[in-house]
DNA sequence: GTCTATAGACTGATAGAC
DNA sequence: GTCTATCAGTCTATAGAC
């Protein structure tokens, strides 16, 4: 009852919230957290600015939710294949597919990664914390295809975690980079031929 | 004679152009180019903002004259390693090396080409030239080595070319966000690391 | 070649009315 | 929960003196 279809008088804010959420997302993914105004976020809801401050008490409080709410969606969904039976690089390739239908998320990883590896930067300890765990996870995946003996001679499980990471990372960069070209990149198939050649056939 | 040992009265504004270009960089890579201001550059080199102006019309034209210098500078040590009878291949990986040592510049081209994918941003078309070059570049070297029958069955040449730079692109940002960190990683050993997964023994 | 002064616009955040 | 008004600070860029 309380989490959804709330009473009338405290729907609004929660619907309000949602929305300076997506368009925080929105515009943090076009142009960085550094250089996005309260006052655009606010202006493209419809409301005024401090009108969005009283949702957020400042502007990285906002950004630390609009991390968190990413989390919590994108999260699910690569839990929910996993649950699925897939294997992690499953998973991750699949992820790869959903954000090439959505570009905004794609742009905020890529903006909010590079601001965020300034150590000042308001989301620079969520940023270290995201990768520290992806490699962990990574990693042991390809511990487990090396245990299954399908680890190609040579490869080791902690440096093709850092390498499939970084593919997936870079080629974000590429893909936005190529928008409006006839021959954009496949971020998904690009990141299964990478696996492919970490494995036996 | 024009262009060393310059004579004075012109030698003066010659060496405060270089020693604003140093500071430009330098900040660009720290805060990215929208956040840097003209102010700040200005007061590193220690000079006013108005003064910075003489040397360079506006923002936009300091950002371009940074992108070049770094492209004379860097690419000059590429060009010498291939001079040199060195491949590609080997050459990138000893730009990988030659970066570790210099955090600026691994800063500015991560903050500048996530910056740069927005449509609107002055460094957008450079960093589109960039990548479409450095992307034809790693191609060629990859069907080179196909030729020579040393390519692994499976691999593309164009496939392994984009996931080449994109892990150097992303292995970048993982080894900004280790800063301060014990194991903080080996980019040009990934970067052998997956070669060898693309070539044969 | 560098300065001071200033224009004109934008920023995050706060006070207080409704 | 949202508003108007405002503060103090920042920004790029220009005008004009030296």
């Amino acid at each position: 009852m309380t989490t959804d279809a709330a009473p009338t008088g405290y729907a609004k804010g929660r619907a309000t919230r949602e929305e300076i959420l997506d368009e925080a997302m929105r515009l943090f993914g076009e142009v960085g957290y550094r250089t996005a105004s309260l006052r655009e976020v606010a202006s493209r809801v419809g409301i005024s600015h401090p009108g969005l401050m009283h949702h957020f008490a400042n502007k990285a409080t906002l950004l630390a939710a609009v991390l968190e709410r990413r989390d919590e969606v994108d999260g699910l969904a690569l839990q929910a294949d996993l649950d699925a039976g897939a294997d992690f690089f499953t998973a991750l390739v699949r992820v790869a597919e959903r954000n090439a239908a959505r570009p905004g998320i794609v742009e905020l990883y890529v903006n909010l990664s590079a601001e965020a590896t300034a150590p000042d930067h308001p989301a620079h300890a969520y940023f270290r914390r995201r990768y520290a765990d992806l490699l962990v996870q990574a990693t042991q995946a390809f511990e487990a295809i090396e245990v299954a003996g399908r680890l190609r001679p040579g490869v080791e499980p902690r440096s093709a975690a850092r390498l499939t990471v970084a593919a997936m990372d870079g080629l974000q960069v590429q893909w936005l980079l190529e928008d409006g070209d006839g021959e954009r990149v496949d971020m998904a198939a690009a990141l299964a031929a990478l696996h492919r050649s970490f494995v036996t056939g």
